[in-house]
DNA sequence: ACCACCTGACGACACGTGTCGTCTCTATCA
DNA sequence: TGATAGAGACGACACGTGTCGTCAGGTGGT
């Protein structure tokens, strides 16, 4: 797996995010929507956006004499990667620290609770019905 | 809520776990298993502990000539809030990566699965008991 | 053809974090 | 009581990330 382990920072994250949920958006757009919250200069919206086109998160395209950026992978598959890191890197492969966030600080909505008890059925499912899944593969 | 949300990096975090898990422990003890996981040099450690110490994440105390280190907070505390950052500014709030990295990529094991079922149940019951959480105190 | 504007490319600088080396003390031990 | 080995304090340096300013190259009205 050729993954690079590119870092990502909190302004790029927040960025790539953006981009990921109005694409095919221009550098203008981008710093416009930034400059009305954070206050941003244009050019450091285009920076940004650059490093994240080298580190490979984002492919732009010419179209109508100015650039139009949009996410290489699914944004879900990005933030899936984030929260792998994450759990690896600062929670050391436990998950259990999420849960207490989860019961304890985090509110969630109708439909992400459902979500959850979704996941929590189908895992229950998948290790109820079978033992060793053909596809995944124990890590440790 | 004087929290001054100081940022804390991966390697920092590392040893913030480590000490969590093993306090009260030395420079020494802590530089000791890093230079064997990855090669780092004591005053890496050191440093970096002290850092940590300056952003209020340790406390230390001399015993027996040199200092030990033990975490300020509980460790589940930190982590917790580590968490609840990440999901804000990773995630832009949304738990959902988190829970399709959950159902995806993560392998739980009983003791997990058993967490997030119960964490389940507990949502579930407070949203459906009473929604306006007249009785919800988070016991800490 | 000319000027005002927008876009993109660069270069720059500040700061945080990772990683050490060196220096100074202080127990310790022959 | 010297010589040694740890421990801790500092200072340093490299790099990544955040944040811009400036410049040069197109584009569109007039």
């Amino acid at each position: 797996m050729g993954r690079d382990r590119e870092t990502i920072g909190r302004e790029e994250m927040q960025i790539l995010r953006y981009v990921a949920e109005h694409h095919p958006v221009s550098v203008r757009e981008v710093a416009d929507h930034v400059a009305a919250t954070s206050g941003k200069a244009r050019t450091t919206v285009l920076t940004v956006m650059e490093r994240l086109r080298e580190k490979g998160y984002l492919v732009r395209r010419k179209k109508g004499g100015v650039y139009r950026y949009h996410p290489k992978r699914s944004q879900a598959d990005v933030l899936r990667c984030l929260v792998a890191d994450f759990v690896v890197e600062a929670l050391g492969g436990s998950v259990s620290p999420f849960v207490a966030y989860l019961a304890e600080d985090a509110d969630l909505n109708e439909e992400q609770l459902r979500e959850l008890r979704e996941l929590v059925a189908g895992l229950e499912a998948r290790r109820g019905g079978r033992d060793n899944g053909t596809d995944d593969r124990e890590a440790r």
